[in-house]
DNA sequence: CCACTTTCGCAACGCTGTTGCCAAAGTGCA
DNA sequence: TGCACTTTGGCAACAGCGTTGCGAAAGTGG
């Protein structure tokens, strides 16, 4: 998530490099740990290095104020080793989920945890200024009520940010948006730099299904796996070595307007035969075995394309009623893999936070990016 | 290519991670610039280092033999820079492409010149005692021809290693074939480790798309793309952010079966509507446009789950009439673009080195893996 | 011929993780 | 109760990375 400094494009590595890229691997792993907490041993076991080299990286940690030591485990015959836990009030983030007619607000702190959440309906169509008036309403709104007084937010110390997710493309690196469909108004506002001229706080504005996905990576282990979200709309984040893809124009995740039907009926984006299209006339019909299994067959196309680990399901249309869903890609995905001679399919799940997943996760993106950015001083 | 010592997994960074790391990026760069050559400060100014870095860097580079100046660049009204090049005979590497009836062994200069080439006729279906003896035959041939006398292979200090390719899953990490369609008899081979028992070097086995993606990954600026391999089959080679993705079960690129036409025809895999089957089905026609239409719309598919910056066409049936491949798979993408609001397409094209791309891709493989192993002693 | 610009190496430096060593804090047996 | 042993983890010295400061080398231009 964080070690971009080391590897991103083709950039030489220096000290400082290297301190930050262990540093947030060692965060990494003590967020992982949980309420559990992590031994120095352990850390260093799993990241490679030094007892020594870890000791004096969590000593680092310590004083910033984001680990702690938390009790001791049992002995094995000689000094118990020492617990290491994670400071969860030692920062916060917003996460914000825009969808077509509502608003979810989340605060969460440094471990994950969420503290305060509040949801409400939303106009996407009553244009920027009122949008803007309610996202920025809520935010404060929640902080307050959850972090006490303050004058502005910038002076709540331990809010690192707020991070927003909505559907549709657009540009996650300057925050601007592509287009919202069905709200032209939206066509190349710039979101990010919006908010953060209101707000006074970083912000990060994303897809919704890639902030899903970044909030599913953690706790991933470095692995792959796509997020496909099913509600108004058929999109996927994917994770590929743990780090989320959003492509060159991150346009990336488009899984819904792939082809499964050559000149099948017309879909609203011009094309012919679009998954989405198919599966959610199929929904709208009331069959949903039969969304189920043209959903599983996009989501065949795009494990046989990137044998990923793993697939998870979410968005409201699938919560609404898992089972059937889960069923179906579960088939899809286990013929294909005796047709490829394996012994059983990836596995399929549904998201355990439900409708909170995209909150959650744009909230995450903030942590991810933005703990470390601290845990340097 | 090189630098999973720093980032592969989560593991952590230490000193020797940084001088790998860099010492790559730097060999890498010197490699691109091909006899053109580099100047130090270019190197810093894209590297990020400062020039005195790579002063250091390629100090160490020229003291292994691997780099050397050669010349220098007109003044700009001062001292004039330092052109420092590449030494392509200080490594050598074999590419082996094998097919299911033919075999091409091509011997690299660490530059990517290919300087020596043999071709031949190959049964895949003779057995593995046989094939093995082929391939051991034409590899120590074609480097006894090009690099002298020698007793063992082992004993040619510039020979690096060889690459294999071939159609089919396989295990990329441990050399072992899954299954080559049509010859049972090679399920669960290991042809690696036979291989370099067999010729005392080095060896690397990896599917014949992937191989061509490594090769055309050089000097690919770190971007993303699709090798699309249009031949007895059809499967893709996917660089995303300068490395190959080869997924969990180094079983990613399955292109050719992604499903285009629920309920179409059956395809040998078993499965419905396949890609492959269609798009082979028009060619057995002679129908070139539509088989280019359909590849354009699983392109299409790719480009929208990717985002990728460009698809690269190859493969036999392809290369035999390269036009109406890439005028149809362009009006596809093109076609999307418009859709999303974009001005173009991305760019498609005919790989340059035609039918040697996968055994060129082989050879490559083992030079980025294999060359820095020399290049820090 | 001299002033100026630009390149590039030497030496000292700061910082990283590593190594060697020892104190601390347990267990387990006599 | 005491002693031997195991395991953890900090202190200090160290090697090695890229960085900084500075000066020599090698051109251009007036």
């Amino acid at each position: 998530m964080s070690e971009d400094r080391v590897d991103s494009g083709r950039a030489g590595a220096n000290l400082g490099a290297v301190r930050s890229h262990n540093s947030a691997l060692v965060l990494d792993l003590l967020r992982r740990a949980g309420t559990e907490g992590v031994s120095r041993l352990e850390l260093a076991e799993r990241t490679g290095l030094t007892p020594q080299a870890v000791s004096k990286i969590t000593g680092r940690l310590r004083e910033a104020g984001l680990a702690a030591e938390a009790g001791r485990r049992a002995s094995t015959g000689g000094k118990p080793r020492t617990v290491l836990r994670l400071v969860p009030e030692a920062g916060h983030a917003v996460g914000v989920q825009l969808d077509r007619d509502a608003l979810r607000v989340v605060l969460v702190r440094l471990d994950g945890a969420v503290v305060g959440e509040r949801c409400g309906e939303l106009d996407l169509g009553a244009g920027a200024e009122a949008v803007l008036g309610v996202v920025v309403e809520a935010v404060t709104g929640l902080v307050r009520s959850c972090l006490g007084p303050f004058g502005e937010l910038a002076e709540v110390g331990s809010l690192l940010g707020v991070g927003v997710a909505l559907p549709g493309p657009l540009d996650h690196v300057r925050g601007v948006l592509h287009r919202v469909t069905g709200f032209p108004e939206w066509d190349g506002f710039p979101l990010r730099d919006a908010l953060r001229g209101r707000l006074g706080v970083p912000v990060v504005v994303d897809k919704d299904t890639n902030a899903a996905a970044v909030g599913l990576a953690v706790g991933g282990a470095g692995g792959s796996f796509a997020y496909l979200h099913l509600g108004t709309g058929l999109g996927a984040g994917l994770v590929i070595g743990g780090r989320v893809h959003r492509g060159a124009r991150t346009g990336a995740g488009e899984f819904g307007h792939q082809v499964v039907q050559l000149d099948g009926p017309r879909c609203e984006c011009g094309d012919r035969g679009c998954l989405e299209a198919l599966c959610l006339a199929a929904v709208a019909r009331g069959e949903v075995e039969a969304a189920a299994r043209v959903l599983g067959v996009g989501a065949g196309n795009l494990v046989g394309l990137l044998d990923i680990d793993r697939v998870l399901l979410g968005g409201r249309t699938v919560l609404a009623d898992p089972g059937p869903f889960v069923r179906g890609v579960a088939a899809q995905l286990a013929a294909r893999a005796r047709r490829e001679g394996l012994r059983e399919g990836i596995a399929v799940e549904v998201v355990r936070q439900g409708e909170r997943v995209v909150a959650r996760g744009a909230a995450e993106m903030v942590l991810g990016a933005g703990v470390f950015a601290r845990g340097e001083a």
